[in-house]
DNA sequence: GCAAGAATCCCCTATATTGAGATTCTTGAA
DNA sequence: TTCAAGAATCTCAATATAGGGGATTCTTGC
């Protein structure tokens, strides 16, 4: 399983850095991925060099400040974080609430941008996190518009956790439920991801046929009964479907 | 000047992604980079599992999921940010002004945590974005102190524009000035990197010789009389030593 | 100024990397 | 659905170069 090409070897001492462990020393590194002692220093002059990590005095390695800079481009010029963000202001100072830029990147869902008007941070996503693919309002929402190809082997793959939570039992009745949801055009999830919290989720689109994010609120169940959640949900879709139609996509969810 | 080892060969791809030019095509980046199309694609794709890139159908290569996790965790777990949050909230909300924590990572100024007050954006500097070296407050509260041994070869380099702002046009012109600063234990410069801006920047320790950042409050001069800066200079360098002594650093600024 | 530890250098060998061109896979269009 | 253009990957030989043991130099802290 030890990659056999130098450049996985090089790039798998950036994914040593976790949330568990974000300082290692060089001699916890060779142990970590069996390098010698020149081979992995001549790495991490590399990555020094490039500014991805540096060295701290007597506490060995740490991400360094091109990841800082990275991010910031990413930020800057990032037309969904751009187009949305009007969006997430607007809808979190009509609800206390939070509300999410979830993107998918292909088999991975990465809040991009968050706000909230709500003083507890259990509901908050900072941007950064990542998500539970298989549960949740924002990932239904994404499934529900997959095209199919990339649905099937998607529900495969998570076909236990997605019948976990009730969605269904075979790929079969998976679909169905989804397409209700496609219909609706808005995902609503009540305590999948936190309990007590409900989430409310609609796709966001460009140019593709797959989404590339969601637009979503997460509120309280406390604040939310049914008549204010379906007002939501309405908010939610048209949002969506604004940032879709800057983004270059359709306007409407519909297939 | 070509890299001749391949981890900054394949480096250096990450390079290319700039403020300029964020989106990149295989194309354009074997003309840039001179790699053979193999190569190149073998490349992309390990920086492609490690999610520092992904691909965008018809438009090429841009940065990925991974640096925007990174980030995260960086954010997440940085003492000074953490201990510095409150600081910035306290004096962004006393006076209508921009403030900063500003890392120095050996050779960069890189702002990593920020918040303003105001409701121009001129003096607004979002994290990630790098600061010039030789100018404004927040460099010489660095520079200032410094141990001689750093502080030298950084004056040789950079004496040109140091003397252009007037610090002093030889070395020895230039410490002395900095002796002062050191002194006071604040920076104060008027207009050296936004026209009609004050800056006004201390430097932040931790159990190090040198210091690790600077916390500083950018404030535009229609606000501040010399009363007002000097009020906020007295704040900004009682926050600097109360975050350096959380870090484990000198309690003053004195050496 | 000195010593312990950290980072780098040297240099040869085996091996992984490279690139030209052919091949297969995608994707968008008819 | 089929097709074609472009994108991505594969093959394979030649060879550059990454790797490691051990010595050396550079840093730090005392």
């Amino acid at each position: 399983m030890a990659p056999s090409n130098s450049a996985d070897r090089i790039l798998s001492i950036l994914s040593l850095f976790t949330e568990e462990r974000l300082e290692w020393t060089p001699e916890a590194m060779m142990e970590a991925l069996g390098y010698s002692r020149p081979t992995l220093y001549r790495y991490l002059k590399s990555l020094k060099e490039a500014g991805l990590l540096v060295s701290m005095p007597n506490s060995g390695f740490t991400l360094g400040p091109r990841v800082v800079e990275l991010d910031f481009l990413m930020r800057k010029s990032d037309p969904l974080i751009l187009h949305g963000e009007p969006h997430l202001e607007r809808l979190s100072s009509a609800w206390p609430c939070s509300a999410l830029l979830v993107r998918w990147y292909g088999n991975k869902l990465l809040c991009v941008s968050s706000r909230r008007s709500t003083r507890d941070n259990i509901t908050s996503y900072p941007r950064g996190r990542p998500m539970p693919l298989a549960r949740g309002a924002i990932s239904r929402a994404i499934l529900a518009f997959l095209p199919r190809r990339q649905l099937l082997p998607m529900i495969e793959e998570n076909l236990a956790e997605l019948s976990r939570i009730g969605l269904g039992d075979t790929a079969e009745a998976i679909t169905a439920n989804l397409r209700q949801i496609r219909r609706k055009g808005v995902a609503v999830a009540h305590g999948e991801v936190t309990p007590g919290v409900v989430g409310i989720a609609a796709p966001v689109f460009d140019a593709g046929q797959a989404p590339i994010a969601t637009f979503s609120i997460t509120i309280s169940a406390d604040l939310a009964n049914d008549q204010t959640i379906s007002e939501i949900s309405s908010t939610v879709l048209a949002s969506a479907n604004e940032i879709s139609s800057k983004l270059g996509g359709r306007h409407d969810a519909e297939t």
